[in-house]
DNA sequence: GTCCTTGCAAAACGTTTGCAGTTCA
DNA sequence: TGAACTGCAAACGTTTTGCAAGGAC
């Protein structure tokens, strides 16, 4: 499902087609990098100069709520955005932030990341989203 | 190991044993709630009335370097933390924020942290940290 | 024509930093 | 005594918000 695709299954929830949008949602899955908010302005900025970074975690948010895109948040203060939204698995170095990702089963976990990636793997951080008891009863 | 045992035993690597500290260690060992900055803020004013935010940033930054707690990025803006280092498994919920943990071996995922949990999982993040390859080459 | 979206600026938020005074060892 | 720590306040970087102008449908 490429870009167009994905906005225009959109527009019946009257979510509005941008060129803006096209550009935000191009770069994000044609790129395997997990880009800050920040690095997404700077490229969509070389098409459309005038973009605002409003614009960019606009974007980002409503194509995270639905389901399109997936934050991956960070350690750091930023968070980092991945057009791949399956479960997949990632891989960040500590030191300079890059995150990998790789796609296995599984079984004995940091040492098959370690073995896939290359990493030096000293921990990791596994969180399931979703809505608790309580919150189910509410809505 | 309980709070004063911890701080006792970061005593040679210079680090001073403070009862800030140690009021702040000793309700994350406390509690599985898995408090942000701001509730571990709230609490320790109970007992200092004069602590300061940056004390607890400070603290938490210093357990969290040697190991002593776990902190969960959170994909909303703050972080949580855990007094329990080892690698576990949370689930958090999307409405309330709430953390909850499990422990268990990782066959089925979603499924399994549903059933351990009650909630009603809609997807997961696992992010392992470590040094990528380049990065061990400059250090 | 409607109302969603944009760009801009300001604000909000969590976290870090700098510093003078204090406390632990 | 001296280095580490505290409290305070200001600064920082990321993200959100408010609003008037613009654009999609």
């Amino acid at each position: 499902m490429d870009a167009i695709e994905i906005l225009k299954s959109l527009k019946d929830k009257g979510i509005r087609f941008t060129p803006q949008r096209q550009a935000i949602l191009e770069y994000l899955l044609s790129t395997d990098t997990h880009p800050t908010a920040e690095e997404i302005y700077k490229q969509v900025k070389q098409k459309f100069p005038g973009v605002s970074l409003g614009t960019i975690y606009n974007t980002l948010n409503m194509l995270k709520e639905h389901n399109y895109i997936l934050e991956l948040p960070c350690g750091d203060m930023s968070s980092r955005f991945d057009g791949n939204p399956v479960n997949h698995y990632h891989v960040m170095c500590t030191q300079c932030s890059k995150v990998v990702d790789f796609h296995n089963g599984l079984i004995d976990m940091d040492e098959l990341a370690a073995e896939k990636t290359g990493f030096e793997i000293h921990t990791h951080s596994l969180i399931f989203y979703g809505v608790c008891p309580e919150c189910q009863n509410i809505n």
